[in-house]
DNA sequence: TGCGATTTAATCGTACGCGATATATATGGT
DNA sequence: ACCATATATATCGCGTACGATTAAATCGCA
């Protein structure tokens, strides 16, 4: 819990500083998505679940979680409404019960051709060169990392 | 709405594609504030909505929700759990009865000085130069430029 | 002046998101 | 085989978030 270089009494902008950008960032990224989701009945959370399991089908809720960074409390309920919207089917793992593997039905499966289209119009939207593309996503990346091995150090 | 540049059936893995990224950045910044934060007895949207009252006391409710891209819905009951806590007070505005005011209590700025080395916590925690800082704040600044105005020339 | 349109907050219902906790299943050492 | 421990989900309470709606105050303008 080091304390820092930043200069006495520093004061940025709200606006300049780094967690208001990820915040707003956030936000407006959501509100390209949203539009295009509803139309299919998906929210963006339950589009990312959709998008890691057309990926891999049967993955269990906490690969799931883990690769969302999300905890069962937040997963699980997300699933069982796409269950109830009949995209998924939640079935116990036979070889170790504890396990809750999630399985794409027709309709889930079929979801898939009907969405293929939201990456692209994303894409647009976004406006940015595969540069600026390639750049944002090395330095969110590098970012995340620091973050992820600071807080692990942390734990241990 | 148009269609994209992208191969057909161009596939990614979803951890490089831009959503997971914000997504994932979103939740790793947030992360690192919760901690510090709850010590002081805020979230981290009642930090950023403080910090914006710190710049700037008597906003209203507006303003507070227009700078962080929040409806009113969202805005109103934070600041009441704000309130609750004894940081802020709510007051009409008496040239606009419209409009809500919302002012510092002592608490409120006392509190500014207790959270005075979460900035640097944070900065230490990101781990980032400051060229890198300067990069993803250009970036995001740009990537949430066109996002705007692609949705304002829908809007029109 | 008066009244319809606009602006500003607040309310409601639904869906995340998390910390803390509970429950069921599996594992390891004796 | 037995039991402490660990693991995988699920549940609960609270705090965001947002779209749709409502209500009050203000503004525009005939």
């Amino acid at each position: 819990m080091a304390d820092v270089k930043l200069p006495e009494g520093f004061r940025l902008r709200p606006e300049s500083m780094l967690c208001f950008d990820i915040y707003a960032t956030h936000h407006a990224v959501g509100q390209v998505y949203q539009p295009l989701l509803s139309k299919l009945g998906l929210t963006y959370p339950q589009y990312l679940v959709m998008i890691l399991l057309w990926e891999r089908d049967g993955q269990t809720v906490g690969q799931l979680g883990e690769r969302l960074d999300l905890a069962s409390s937040t997963v699980t309920p997300l699933i069982k409404r796409l269950e109830t919207q009949g995209l998924v089917t939640r079935r116990r793992d036979t070889a170790d019960e504890r396990k809750v593997r999630v399985h794409l039905s027709q309709a889930g499966r079929s979801l898939q051709h009907e969405a293929s289209h939201v990456p692209g119009c994303v894409a647009e939207a976004f406006g940015l060169s595969m540069e600026q593309f390639a750049q944002i996503h090395s330095l969110l990346g590098q970012l995340r990392h620091a973050l992820k091995s600071r807080s692990d150090s942390e734990a241990a």
